[in-house]
DNA sequence: AATCTTTCCTGCCGGC
DNA sequence: TGCCGGCAGGAAAGAT
């Protein structure tokens, strides 16, 4: 599932394919993604040359100097690069026909992704105003995820999910970080210390750059720009592993819902 | 049939 | 009383 290593594979994947280029056509064969693609796309697209391609949390930017086009994967989207005029397949909802001879194709079997259009600043979209900060960039620290959880009873897991305290953390990444900073994902948010702030941050961090580097989890669907599946899966030291032995100390993971939401963590080295 | 995936939305609750 | 934020639960589609 595209969580925040997957997004940012497939932005570096299409960047260089879509970088300078001209639109040529948009086609749009089934609109009704979580919400519907605006149905002028096509005409305030065409001719467009695409400047950038850039990343804001789980979005996708891609910035056409005129506005920006907003592309989210939702479960189960992806993005793949292929020759004009390959047929599209089941669940293909939208080409962006590029002067290159090329196409950006969207598939998603479970349509919660999203394809819109904003003119101005990007950042003053509703999907995007009130987003927290990047997890690898500078302003996530120790101090700020201190204060942002203070007086909190949520679980830490669920705020470190929410995207108002920090962004890009799904429920994959989430379980790996808190294993990696010894923390139960049970613990009450304004709990957790200072210095255990640090080091989950650290951990948040570390955790996603090793994602990313090895391009993105291949968990289910998850396909890069080529089609291709991530290697992360084979690095997790609890997602999925109920039941088995805990890499570090050997005690049985346990698995708990938490909102939901699937949590697997060590009794004996998480606290 | 239940489960899994993301994230927005609705509505309840308690505090002031 | 009415407003606010925090929080829980529900919703969307399809594969397995």
């Amino acid at each position: 599932m595209p969580e925040l290593p997957e997004v940012e594979t497939t932005r570096r994947g299409l960047a260089a394919h879509l970088t300078g280029q001209t639109i040529a056509d948009v086609v749009i064969r089934n609109a009704s993604l979580r919400w519907p693609i605006p149905k002028n796309l096509p005409k305030l697209l065409r001719g467009q040359t695409i400047v950038a391609l850039k990343r804001r949390a789980k979005y996708l930017l891609m910035d056409c100097g005129s506005g920006t086009l907003i592309l989210h994967l939702g479960m189960s989207g992806s993005l793949r690069i292929l020759p004009a005029g390959t047929p599209a397949e089941k669940h293909d909802h939208f080409d962006l026909v590029l002067g290159n001879g090329l196409l950006m194709r969207l598939r998603d079997p479970r349509r919660f992704g999203a394809v819109l259009w904003h003119s101005g600043d990007v950042h003053t979209h509703p999907l995007l105003a009130a987003l927290g900060p990047e997890p690898l960039e500078e302003n996530f620290d120790a101090r700020y995820l201190h204060q942002a959880m203070r007086g909190r009873s949520i679980a830490i897991k669920q705020c470190i999910m929410d995207n108002h305290v920090v962004v890009g953390v799904g429920n994959i990444y989430a379980n790996e970080a808190l294993f990696r900073a010894g923390i139960k994902p049970q613990l009450a948010a304004g709990k957790l210390s200072l210095p255990r702030c640090a080091r989950l941050v650290a951990e948040i961090r570390a955790t996603l750059a090793e994602a990313i580097k090895l391009g993105g989890s291949s968990l289910r669907d998850f396909v890069n720009t080529s089609g291709q599946p991530g290697y992360f899966q084979q690095h997790y030291w609890v997602y999925g592993r109920d039941g088995e032995a805990c890499r570090k100390c050997g005690t049985p993971i346990k698995q708990i819902k938490q909102g939901q939401r699937s949590s697997f963590y060590c009794g004996n080295c998480q606290k």
